[in-house]
DNA sequence: TAGCTGTTTCAGTGCAGACTGAAATAACTA
DNA sequence: TAGTTATTTCAGTCTGCACTGAAACAGCTA
């Protein structure tokens, strides 16, 4: 398989990372086609502009998607000395933390389920508010006695 | 306390939810709405109608925003007779669809993470992408070995 | 049948926000 | 210092899509 081939073909696996990012974590699609770069590059580390003529996105949209990147920890940036060029990679937990994320949020739901039980007056009527709580808090309880081992 | 003050601290709730469903969920505002409303609302069938005057939405948005919670299945349409309305619930399940609906999206992705260690060739390079999918199997996995009790 | 009331369709509006190009800026070399 | 290359900023464009108003439609009553 040629050199071509082979780089087509993982940029269609990008691209599915991408679809992926896009529909289950509504990230923007260069969000998740940087991401889906990220993982799967040689070597791991990659510049902005290596990255935007990869993916085939301006440097302007690089700068504050690798800006928002970092700051939500998902990727890091590595420096080299005598090289003004700033590299990124992801971070080995960056899904563990987009997950973990997510549950946290889960959990929150619980503090509006509450004020909707009281203001329904506690009685058979918050029935749908109480079945709602259980559905979204069993998941996050459930990964707290159960995390991840590394 | 006043019937409209009671009425005012509920449309607050509702906005609530709906910031958490856009927030989490990604869906549209009035999506949201209409679901906070149904899990609050006395009694809990509620008409197009009634719901689009309560959350101030058109009736056509009602009108596609109901065909979509009921295609999805976080609502059931009920009919009465003599009545040419249509009353809307919320399902009892309707969360824990949401919720289980994303564990198997998560597990998806599986099938994207094999395909790209395939590409990459096995070695190490390909820890970054085995990573992601223990992270997004190890929820999946986790709720599937322990269903919530009904 | 006509009349009333609720629902659906559809063409169009408005807006948020992702994305870009070009200019400004910063970082390194010689 | 000037020269070169990478990055960032910013004003503006463009596109998708939630949402609406008005008209068409459907269901019930008398």
């Amino acid at each position: 398989m040629s050199h071509q081939d082979k780089q087509g073909e993982v940029l269609q696996w990008v691209e599915r990372v991408a679809t992926f990012c896009v529909e289950e974590w509504a990230l923007p699609p260069i969000t998740g086609r940087i991401l889906g770069l990220l993982m799967i590059c040689d070597p791991p580390e990659q510049s902005a502009g290596q990255i935007a003529d990869t993916i085939q996105a301006s440097r302007a949209s690089l700068t504050s998607n690798m800006r928002f990147l970092t700051t939500i920890g998902l990727i890091r940036k590595v420096r080299v000395p005598g090289d003004r060029t700033t590299y990124y990679r992801i971070e080995d937990d960056a899904w563990h933390k987009v997950v973990q994320r997510k549950l946290d949020s889960l959990g929150a739901f619980g503090d509006i389920a509450d004020e909707g039980m009281k203001l329904a007056g506690g009685g058979p009527n918050t029935e749908r508010i109480r079945a709602a709580q259980r559905s979204l808090t069993w998941l996050r309880d459930l990964a707290e006695r159960n995390p991840l081992k590394t």
